[in-house]
DNA sequence: GATGAATGAGACTTCATTCAT
DNA sequence: CATGAATGAAGTCTCATTCAT
């Protein structure tokens, strides 16, 4: 499995990261911090949240700030750590034998998965050129390989199956169904009223199924 | 066509803005100037690009853009006007009566219209927050409500005439597909190294048939 | 007493306008530096001097003047505002009945007034334009205002009573007594060695007998 | 005379002012300028005024104004020199022999020059400091001694003739007086609805007669 | 742990001035 | 004479970060 051989990499990454930090203990105080700073980043991007703004939603000091943390970049890679880890045990899981099956177990785990985190992936999507440029953020292209990987895998493994149409690009529909995927997650919270589940239906049915009407619905038994 | 009486109201307020702009005529240095600091919008960000950036980017000091310019915010007003006004353009001319054909020719004329305003789109997406909460940006609202009615107007004549699927929840479906159908272009230009054509074609079956093989191969044999 | 209804109005404004700086506490290091700020906008001009000679003459770096104040405006609110309620504060203070003796009040106090904030007002009389015409500096009209009312209160008043001779036009008078009264804060502290009470006595004998040698000269026929 | 000796001095160093501006001959156009210019300079005071406005309010570029002036400088120049040669003009010839004339003929040619040049006038109070420090504009201390010198003369001789109280003091009267003089140029124009005359006789009557009712009104029929 | 003051680098912007066309 | 483009110095302000108390 290849998620095998990456997910030796990127823990241990992160795992690195973390000691970097000045306490291991999320001590509860820390974690609240981390997470008003992640719903901040989310909101207004990473570059344009100062530590003041982050300082000032905990009812501190800017500076107060640095006995917590070496910097603002350590907060944010907290954040990502956090959630790809959690992203990447998502997709480790979803190991159905059948493609269908399995492309469905990784959309449902993400939607969770995202849900949890969607401030994190906000930033993610907002701020990868920021986060993605810097060498300590090497992690970033190491998850997201992984994820590719494993969505091409299925893909390409429901092509061979016939499940699937033959010409299917499967790089391509990777990109555009995770893009797809992790779209709603950036979309202001419920923002059009849309429960985590609906968007879900909807998107495994337009992704299965298109939007056209069913072709001779009087034959056919559905689906 | 309801497109027809926004159409009044957007380009109304975008000419009102373009006002607000020292020189109107482009003159060919400042529309150059314009597009370099598209470039670099689209690339970094719009709050991460400096002045100083497009200035060097343009062989001068940061204060001669200043020349053209009233500040950065009025570029990137430039751009995204620029940007907003082909993209309603395009929408308003689909305006076939079959809903399918409609959708086609939005997708079709989008695709050209955001390879041509790349940079721009890219920006849409990235800065949506810095831009859509200055009142000035106001446009940009209009726009997107503009374009969110046309969408959610065919869905439904589609749902009506039985073209689509009866459950699809036009408002949500938009959302999905505009944004999809917006994606590729934040791509970096030649990533997987896929032609546009491509990615519509692809997005096009996605859109109308989803990922699964035909049902009833055996019978037809179509593609 | 007019004075009195202003007088709720002005330091109300002038409340809501302290609690907009960062700290309400004075904190002894912010008045140091309002009070040179206020000795160089005095010197050269609020507009003329620059952040960086205030911080120079604190000796600290341009930038760490923001750690104090939310902006170079808001040094100049502060020393004006500190001014003007002073200065209301004696105006409501000379309450005689006697017209002469209240106008008399209102120069001695004022003459004191003036001495303690004596770049304050010269502020005021050369920056007057530039601050005159922003919103945020609605209550230095609303404090004119109340001056111009005490004035020409008094001044009726001696009208009135036949003190003061019938035809003066209370309006010009005031303009041109209180003009003349703020006058000599500007002149460059002992510019002619004058003590601040010898301005004041030549002052109070100029307004109230001319420059004419006395009258009882009636052997002289002349005039 | 001393005003003789004066008189050498300042349109001297005025007539080398003037060699340094390009062309000599007002040319009409250049007039033009200038007034403009100093229309500004009077609202917003020198420096608040850029070269941009006044070019704004020519209907011509920033840059084309050095076609006409060596520099912002050079203007403010101009229009000093115009002014203060005039009101030296209008001082030499207030030569009565009575003091009390002398003085009221000083009054009343100042005022018709200074509503002629109520723009300068406003420059060279506002801005004094700034054109004061500079070497190039010493024929402004030149100016306003030569009309200290001559108030001082008057007010002298006044003394001397028992025409004016004994205990003035001379220089200090003077400061008062002539900055009371100047002041209601600086009035907005028509801010009171009072006319220049108006504003002299007011001023004449409080100064030789101050604020207080005639003492024996009674008996004299007397104004 | 937190405060308050400060740093230092760098951001956006302004403006008088120059100059080729 | 005027334009349009550019310069360069300076100005206000922002912000991550440090550190003595």
């Amino acid at each position: 499995m290849p998620s095998k051989r990456l997910g030796n990499t990127v823990p241990a990454s992160h795992n690195a990261r973390v000691s970097t930090t000045r306490s291991t203990l999320p001590s509860e105080r820390r974690a609240h911090l981390v997470h008003l700073a992640g719903e901040l980043f989310a909101e207004k991007g990473f570059r344009a949240t100062t530590v003041r703004e982050i300082a000032d939603a905990a009812g501190i000091l800017s500076g107060s700030l640095y006995h917590h943390f070496d910097s603002k970049e350590s907060i944010g890679d907290e954040i990502l750590t956090g959630f790809l880890d959690d992203v990447l045990a998502g997709y480790r899981g979803a190991d159905a034998d059948d493609p269908r099956a399995a492309i469905e177990q990784i959309v449902r785990t993400s939607s969770a998965t995202l849900t949890r985190h969607r401030a994190a992936l906000t930033m993610l999507q907002r701020d990868w050129n920021h986060f993605g440029a810097q060498p300590r953020f090497a992690y970033l292209r190491d998850a997201m390989r992984e994820i590719e990987k494993t969505w091409i895998t299925h893909l390409e493994r429901g092509k061979k199956a016939g499940l699937f149409r033959a010409d299917l690009d499967a790089k391509l529909t990777y990109r555009l169904l995770r893009d797809v995927l992790w779209m709603p997650t950036s979309w202001r919270q419920g923002e059009g009223g849309w429960g985590t589940d609906e968007v879900v239906d909807a998107f495994l049915r337009l992704l299965f199924e298109g939007i056209n009407a069913p072709k001779r619905r009087r034959i056919t038994s559905k689906n």
